[in-house]
DNA sequence: TAATATACGGAGGCAGCCTCCGTTTATCAA
DNA sequence: TTGATAAACGGAGGCTGCCTCCGTATATTA
């Protein structure tokens, strides 16, 4: 009867992390198809370690989708108090721009057989991506600078959008902000 | 120096033919991730054979794909003189679903890395679709079965719709197949 | 019916998937 | 500090799939 559990190893939690960050890379460069021998190669840690901590490929890419977005919203809180809330949308954009590429490797994994975990998972993600954006673009109405029609809705459709519209390469990234940026002058008040 | 070539090989088309029949199953049942080795099995035939007859997984899906438009499209003009041309068309629809599925394997494939030789197909078969449901819509509005306002686009793209909006599961097609009902009786004059 | 162009099949080498378990190490109680 | 031990590590190994290569088989043609 143990009631107070250990703390998880330090090293445990740093492999995981290792894991994702490597994760993240080999996705963007290399589609779902990405090897997870590569992977562990990459996060530098023993094959049998990945699959402790993701057992299957899905789990550890949908770990690696909910970190990604977690870290759009932390950079969403950090940009509130940016000095020009229409600069502060464009480097939060540039962002997103990053998550479609993660999702992008993500769909193609789940494209066939999306699991009730993931979609659930999905749900929840999309309601505090919305929430986060929503706030910037409030701040940047206010201020004068863009727009007062523009919703949080029509920024994270349309990135979306552009990100899915263009077909991956290696210059994908690139056009795509390239386009976003054009799509945000759109948006400012002359 | 020989000017006339040899008329292929009756196995050859043979067994090009099972090979697509058997990667279409498989394809639509396991997702783009389905083994060649298998679909060689099911075919019957050496996994030597698949190779020669499609070099890539992307030849075979894109051979899949554009053996199941053309057919579709064949399905179109036999279906002109049909005596009932809202069924006719409902008939068709039904057929169209069944592209989807195989649509959906062959987008996971290419999805991360599509290549301009798809990127041509793809534009080459969309038109020769909408030419074909063009005509079947056409009957059905002239015969007074389905409103005048119809265009083969709000079928085609309600079709995909409808399909990528339902997560693949084991009854997919069932579930489809009947909110494409519901939306026919729709357009249905009463 | 013989010659031969064409196609067939599967062995084999390599890579990735995943499991299992002997070894290592971080944590915690004394 | 230190010893006990729960927790985590890593990679060998068995399996399957990818793709190539080439000896064998056969459809076509003259």
């Amino acid at each position: 009867m143990e009631s107070a559990r250990r703390k998880p190893r330090s090293d445990a939690t740093r492999n995981r992390e290792r894991l994702i960050e490597a994760a993240k890379t080999l996705l963007a460069g290399g589609g779902p198809g990405a090897s997870l021998e590569a992977v562990a190669r990459a996060a530098d840690v023993g094959i049998g370690t990945l699959y402790r901590h993701f057992p299957t490929r899905e789990a550890l890419f949908q770990a690696v989708y909910r970190h990604e977005v977690e870290q759009l919203i932390e950079l969403a809180s950090a940009l509130e108090v940016h000095d020009a809330p229409a600069e502060a949308l464009r480097l939060w954009l540039h962002a997103l721009v990053g998550l479609v590429e993660t999702k992008r490797g993500l769909l193609g994994t789940l494209a066939f057989a999306p699991t009730e975990g993931s979609k659930t998972m999905y749900a929840e993600l999309s309601g505090r991506l919305q929430e986060a954006v929503r706030r910037l673009v409030s701040r940047a109405i206010a201020s004068g600078a863009i727009r007062s029609d523009i919703t949080a809705e029509d920024l994270l459709s349309t990135a979306y959008a552009l990100g899915y519209a263009r077909p991956a390469g290696p210059d994908w990234k690139m056009q795509v902000l390239r386009v976003v940026d054009i799509f945000l002058d759109g948006m400012k008040i002359r």
